[in-house]
DNA sequence: GCGGCACGTCACAGTTTGGTGACACAAGAC
DNA sequence: GTCTTGTGTCACCAAACTGTGACGTGCCGC
């Protein structure tokens, strides 16, 4: 069985050592850490598989490791944020974190979060992706439909695997728009919905009765392996 | 009990036949190939939970079988191979497999680590909650009933969230007015009524006699693990 | 049993939402 | 320049959703 070497930075002792038990319970292995520095200091040695950062840290925050630790190699990040803080997604996910897990959070829900970012970053090893008949390719950006290429422009492309990113997931269109369009400010447009539909209309065979990009009425779309 | 649908591939038919017969004795339901060719073709048709495959097969081996089931979905792998073939191990992890079962094997331990795996690909798969039959996939934002899904309207399905967050606790009608309409005027309308009945007709066997949601006269709503 | 209250039930119209096609505009390609 | 392609926006429409109020029903204390 795989199990996760996990780095966890936060500060306040109780929240730590509730979240290193249960984690530890779930099969993980965990080594924790009040401060970034410290963090920063043994990560080589550990060579942890994933890195769970709380945001609001005492000297180094959160965020800023993050960048760090993207300088140093590809280590998969979750952070850990107070509820309803939206400006920290927008500065988290420019410093490269694969997810953002708000507090207080379940244990079975932050394990569930690991094994997907897990799960990510060992597929993202792999240059392409297979769902039925279709097959993205991302180191050639290339689209193919039953063996048949499908021209995306870039845009469509983007969105595409935004969603492919986060397969069985729903994503909001302020999510969307902020990943696929550097849209900072919310704006009802029909932007996501539009860009949806021409992605529909090129990989759905019956884009009416649409097979992978499936819409969920009130919260947005979610990409889903057939 | 859960019973799982497995695909097992084996090429030696007295080992096949011996496993089928014990694994369906456990109660599973079991579908047999004897090469990974035949195994691959028919996985989409057959949706199986679980694969079994040896490692030594004709043809495609069990390693190669296994990283393109990967590809395809998330189905978990157990891979079978013969005893001390310690590299192996290496190569099956790194495809992606998630446990590895000696020959010979007997099969009350398979079909133990079976289970095993089986456990921990639900846990693993999504922020998911399970109620019995009821079953709430956070993530995905959907909800099945005995396996068939269920569709819920945005209200219902925030509603159902909220009750749902706090099992086991009555909420009374102005907080959930509060967590799912935004509503800070104290209206006492049906409002909250007429929407726990809406859910009660989706999910509830009786909605007269309901197992999930119940009236706490004079509070409010409960939502009660069966 | 009886009155009063809390909750269940229902239909419907107004509102919201997303799909869809048309179109304008910008950026290149030529 | 002209043409092509990509992209954002808009208007319109059908479908889905939802709040409301009237009324029915069951529960509870008396």
């Amino acid at each position: 069985m795989r199990v996760a070497g996990i780095l966890l930075v936060e500060d306040d002792p109780s929240v730590r050592m509730a979240l290193e038990l249960a984690l530890t319970r779930q099969g993980h292995s965990v080594t924790s850490y009040a401060t970034g520095e410290e963090a920063l200091d043994h990560i080589r040695a550990r060579r942890p598989e994933i890195a769970i950062l709380d945001v609001m840290l005492p000297g180094i925050d959160g965020v800023e490791v993050c960048r760090r630790i993207r300088k140093l190699d590809q280590l998969p990040v979750i952070l850990l944020t107070a509820r309803g803080d939206d400006l920290d997604v927008v500065v988290g996910l420019e410093a490269g974190a694969d997810d953002y897990v708000v507090k207080p959070v379940e244990p079975r829900v932050l394990d569930a979060r690991i094994r997907a970012v897990l799960r990510r970053a060992e597929s993202a090893s792999s240059d392409r992706i297979t769902f039925g008949d279709l097959v993205i390719d991302r180191g050639a950006l290339k689209v193919t439909l039953a063996g048949k290429e499908i021209h995306l422009t870039p845009t469509e492309l983007r969105l595409l695997l935004e969603l492919v990113r986060h397969p069985g997931q729903v994503l909001n269109r302020r999510y969307l728009l902020r990943a696929v369009w550097d849209h900072t400010h919310i704006a009802d447009s029909r932007l996501v919905d539009a860009c949806v539909q021409r992605i529909r209309a090129k990989i759905e065979p019956k884009p009416a009765e649409p097979v992978f990009i499936h819409t969920v009425r009130g919260f947005g779309y979610r990409f889903n392996p057939p």
